[in-house]
DNA sequence: GAGGCGATTGGCT
DNA sequence: GCCAATCGCCTCG
């Protein structure tokens, strides 16, 4: 995986759909990210580098976790530096059983539908953050890039909603919410 | 040192 | 669909 972050925010958060990701052999496919860019309103990395988004100008490959709304956590993979993509729904597939338990349901569909939700059943927590992607409890396995990759506004933020860099796999029943502008030809 | 707010979720109407 | 929960971080005084 050398290399694959440190190339535009976009293109990564578009490349990482189909990607297996594992956290102590725990998780599922990538089926749902967002951008966020450094010159970008809606990202933490807007201001300059604070206490909470340190992993964001540090090295590219790394875990950004922050804590949201005050009770839930959020994964996000470092590119360049201030940029990242945040990570908003697996298609779950390893460890069910743990995340189950960890998630305190049976329902298979809401198990890492949403940032905070895939955080709570991988166990991801601010523990992780700064930690290297490529090293274990980590695991990264690329896949083939699905079809039909849908982009859309981001969800969830106040500034920057024009931008179109949330992308998702459309027809994944996995999505944190469904997909609605399709991209042109060639993704 | 205090106040406001957020890249969310789950429960209730 | 609406709203409360909940707290670390950031801004301002």
């Amino acid at each position: 995986m050398a290399g694959f972050f440190e190339r535009p925010v976009v293109d990564v958060a578009r490349d990482l759909l189909g990607t297996l990701l594992l956290v102590d052999g725990v998780g599922g496919t990538i089926v749902e990210t967002e951008a966020y860019a450094r010159e970008d309103p809606a990202a933490h990395s807007f201001n300059g580098p604070t206490a909470r988004n340190q992993a964001m100008f540090g090295p590219s490959g790394r875990a950004y976790v922050y804590r949201s709304y005050g009770l839930h956590w959020c994964v996000n993979m470092v590119c360049l530096p201030g940029s990242a993509v945040l990570i908003r729904a697996l298609d779950p597939s390893q460890g069910l059983d743990t995340m189950r338990a960890r998630r305190g349901t049976d329902d298979g569909r809401l198990l890492c539908r949403g940032p905070g939700r895939l955080c709570q059943a991988l166990g991801i927590t601010g523990a992780l953050d700064g930690a290297d992607l490529d090293a274990p409890p980590f695991e990264l396995r690329p896949g083939t890039r699905p079809g039909g990759i849908v982009a859309g506004p981001r969800i969830g933020i106040t500034k920057g909603v024009n931008t179109e860099w949330r992308f998702c796999v459309a027809a994944s029943g996995a999505l944190s919410r469904p997909a609605r502008h399709t991209l042109g030809k060639g993704c």
